[in-house]
DNA sequence: ACCTGAACACCGTTCAAGT
DNA sequence: ACCTGAACACCGTTCAAGT
């Protein structure tokens, strides 16, 4: 018994050692965000449930401010995926297009800690934080091809599409800062209310 | 010279002892908010600047949350008076509504901090601040009834105003926060980008 | 290279004591 | 009623020391 537990505290260190403490750290804060909220995680009780010493955390990232960001860069990776499978599937483009729209909310409202995260690091902060600025980025940009799309088939009013991806970008964060913020007591469905908001959108970016 | 003193700073303390220490905490501390960020606002810091010992805030706020919760109401309550100016102007019904679109993005990104306090607090402390949660919905109802003026007009299209106005508050608020939060790039002036995206959000509403 | 325990400065909050 | 200083528990971070 004694030997057996020896034996796997070493493997684990072992791990450790070898390069997996950042994802270890990332994915337990991820946890710790969505089973306790932001104010849970400290540096203390991410370490302790990490199985590392306190300050084991600062050989992977310079402050919890920079872990915090990382933690916010996975959570737009995990985001683009979602929205991407969407971009993806068969069917008329501008529906196709709402859907993107409609899965970002819902992405948004199932993962409330971690979207707030994902967009709490204020404009100063960001070139501290490249890589996290280039996953925002990216989410951006997949509005932006989803637009060109819509153009191209003429199903959407002319100009810059970036323009018009900050328009829909405003419009899906919007409704879904409100929905996690609780200041809209959301009628009925979450979904109802996100195909009606985004089927506004469609029409203000109507051709 | 030291008389002096003593008197300017026994005329101090009476003042806090006649109930002003509450709206002096809340301006000391929204001042703080706009030249130091939130995280300046300690409650140390603001009882230092405000002139009384660490623990009188306490006198008058159960914990630094209500306190916040309470900066954050009197900003709903100076952004609804914005709101309200603007309602009252002369010129066409649907024009109005507009600017106050636009006048609510303003005020956001001339009071960052300020603004993004305001929709800080998470769904399930609204009943713990229930003045908070008031002030919210009576900038929510300023939109309710500008978009009523516009349906009764004929310019908007007909159904329940509060859907519509779900609508813009979405896009103002998702605008406001990305430009806060400096995940736009503001290309050239703010107004502009206000401007474009209010007016994609009146057709999407349009009669 | 990576990890550790001890220590430092800072914070929110409580409480017995003053007026 | 309102205010105060001292004290407590907690946190982020640093650093000399280990392997």
């Amino acid at each position: 018994m004694l030997r057996d537990n020896e034996s796997m505290a070493s493997t684990k260190r072992e791990t450790y050692h070898h390069g997996d403490l950042r994802a270890a750290l990332l994915d337990v804060a991820a946890e710790m965000i969505a089973a306790g909220g932001i104010e849970s995680v400290t540096l203390r009780a991410l370490s302790e449930r990490t199985g590392v010493s306190r300050t084991a955390p600062y050989r992977h990232f310079a402050d919890k401010s920079v872990l915090l960001a990382a933690v916010a860069e996975e959570g737009f990776k995990r985001l683009l995926q979602h929205l991407r499978a969407v971009e993806q599937r068969e069917g008329d483009v501008l529906t196709r297009f709402q859907q993107m729209g409609v899965a970002y909310i819902q992405f948004a409202v199932e993962n409330p800690t971690h979207y707030r995260l994902m967009f709490s690091h204020e404009r100063a902060q960001h070139d501290a934080h490249p890589g996290l600025a280039a996953a925002g980025k990216a989410v951006f940009d997949s509005l932006v091809t989803g637009i060109q799309a819509c153009q191209a088939a003429g199903r959407m009013r002319a100009g810059d599409p970036r323009g018009l991806a900050y328009v829909a970008w405003a419009t899906v964060h919007g409704l879904a800062s409100l929905l996690i913020d609780g200041q809209l007591r959301a009628p009925g469905d979450v979904g109802e209310l996100a195909a009606f908001t985004t089927q506004r959108l469609l029409e203000g970016l109507a051709a």
